[in-house]
DNA sequence: TTGAAAGCGTTACCAG
DNA sequence: CTGGTAACGCTTTCAA
């Protein structure tokens, strides 16, 4: 293994070391059969760049900083499609991922920037106020937001259209001639962090349905696991009013306990209620039972948000970017959402 | 913020640049006055040494590579632990941790090594024969397994004893009188790619049963989801024997199918059949029913990966370090195994 | 189309 | 206990 350096392949190829700097970058014409004898010298000797040297020389390190929030439960939460969708689009396009947790709050974020450890960052897990967000937009690299703060401050977001979510629930309910709807709200951990996305869905979800006409009630917060779900489906049950039924769960990890829940009470999704999710698509189809779910789209969020920073980094000619970049969500009926009974307004 | 450099730092302090260097590294001794001198003059530009710089002149990187199995599946497989775990221990170490997924093969290593973007390397997801192994083993820089290949070629090794863990699962049930055992075995994913703890399960288990006596099925390949569990659930209820059945599950996400197949043909854990699960314990204390676990220590064997990795990039003056490092798993009983009949044997 | 050489911001050796 | 200075390996002007 190597320890071969530029003027290694340099002085094998029988040129200079800063011909051999622009075949790797491109950056300059270079004649072919000169470029194909650097490139045999670098294949020869396994030249691989020394990449503190190149930040150094270059001001580019080639790797975006990726905050994360690891906290105890994002493991019931579906992180690891974001980190992955990331490091592959990444990769894809020659950055490598540096992971930062979030834990670190601003000081990660100065770290990453002051000591050029790379070149954009990616930060998710939004706070509603988020002193991060500051920070963020006083850095001389570009930082995009997976989530919507209060104040974006200039930087540029991508998330999921947590607005159009609960417009999506609320008219798939209407339409299939509900009398009324609750929403298992998110669990303390969410509402006391006063994550973005859970002011969103709550507020947009009540507008909704008081446009709409569906009488709402919110249960939160809502503890996680076994008996947090049990004490929601009690409450439903106790103060449901006569008619059809509607319960929406738009958190992710609250979905499965809750069907256990149901269970235990004898009671059938899509039968004596319904029941929509917002999780992925995977996590409903894989769920016992399947559940008809608004989809989270980690994935396409992660790449736009990639797409976004690339962008940043380089914006290219074309016209501007989108500050704000919602991914919509679908519906997919799986079967827990009663149908419209035969004289009632026809599905949209 | 910055673009301060150390030699900012040096004139505001009145020192020289060299001395800067010191204090920051502490390889030399700095009178008190001028090392607080210094210190201020850092504090007060929110000075942040230069990454590249110092990874050049330092040949030090102070980032750890880690190298995750990003495939379809392992959302499924608990791969967030470990993360996140390594990035903790690794901060606390003043590393950062860079990710690089295992569909890049050797040439990620090569990269990470050649390009000289990190000190050391952990590599997850291991194969029984792993051709990454003997590129880790020739890098300049040192590799960490988590898991085992059948041929370390002289790297440092750590993960979960899983010969350990056959182990309790088979003595756990002959120690409650049990007749017979079922294991639902790995799917097809896992066998195929040859991963080292199928193996070493297998082999172990299927020794200590003959050892020990007890009539053995291994069933595999079992497909995930509901489909392969309901027919591995088939399977045994046709197959086994009159008398006590237990059933051992080692591979993590086929537990919770199992147990929906079970509820679905009315089996009770515990009552009808015993089972025992390979998992977390918060996996296992979460489900549905919990259920009687061997214990996957994630935490515990990235923490022993990254000490060892720190071991390797200072040996210090200790004697040598073991270099294979198994975690010993713990059996928690949860009520789905059933207890010994009064005559039979006692429990361990 | 190519070369020479001046940095980039640290570290660490050699002096004192 | 501290300062000066030569690397470290690359990029990028300036020249040809």
């Amino acid at each position: 293994m190597a320890a071969f350096t530029s003027k290694d392949v340099a002085r094998l190829a029988g040129v200079s070391q800063s011909t051999v700097s622009y075949v790797m970058t491109g950056k300059r014409q270079i004649s072919e059969p000169t470029r194909q004898r650097v490139l045999a010298a670098m294949k020869q000797l396994t030249y691989e760049p020394h990449a503190g040297a190149r930040a150094l020389a270059g001001r580019r390190t080639q790797v975006v900083g990726l905050v994360v929030p690891f906290d105890s439960m994002s493991e019931m939460t579906g992180l690891l499609p974001f980190i992955e969708t990331i490091a592959s689009s990444a990769r894809a396009n020659d950055y490598e991922v540096l992971l930062v947790t979030a834990d670190e709050g601003s000081a990660g974020l100065r770290r990453l920037a002051g000591r050029a450890l790379c070149d954009a960052i990616i930060m998710m897990d939004i706070q509603e106020q988020d002193e991060r967000v500051q920070v963020a937009a006083a850095l001389p690299i570009p930082v995009v937001l997976v989530g919507m703060p209060d104040d974006p401050a200039g930087l540029y977001c991508v998330d999921l259209d947590f607005d159009a979510a609960a417009r999506i629930a609320v008219d798939e309910l209407v339409d299939s001639g509900h009398d009324e709807a609750f929403i298992i709200g998110y669990p303390a951990a969410v509402t006391d962090r006063r994550l973005n996305f859970a002011g969103r869905f709550l507020r947009s979800v009540r507008r909704h349905a008081e446009m709409r006409g569906l009488p709402l009630t919110v249960l939160e917060p809502v503890a996680l696991g076994r008996a947090g779900a049990a004490a929601a489906v009690e409450h439903v049950l106790a103060h449901r009013r006569p008619g059809r039924t509607g319960v929406v769960v738009p958190y992710n990890a609250s979905i499965r306990p809750l069907l256990h829940a149901l269970r235990a009470r004898a009671v059938v999704p899509g039968r004596d209620l319904s029941l929509i999710g917002i999780s992925t698509d995977h996590q409903a189809e894989d769920s016992e039972p399947p559940y008809t779910n608004i989809s989270e789209e980690p994935r396409d969020v992660s790449r736009r948000a990639m797409k976004t920073l690339l962008w940043l980094l380089d914006p290219g000619p074309g016209v501007g970017h989108p500050p704000v970049d919602l991914v919509a969500p679908r519906l997919t009926r799986r079967g827990t959402v009663m149908p419209a009974p035969a004289s009632a307004a026809r599905p949209s």
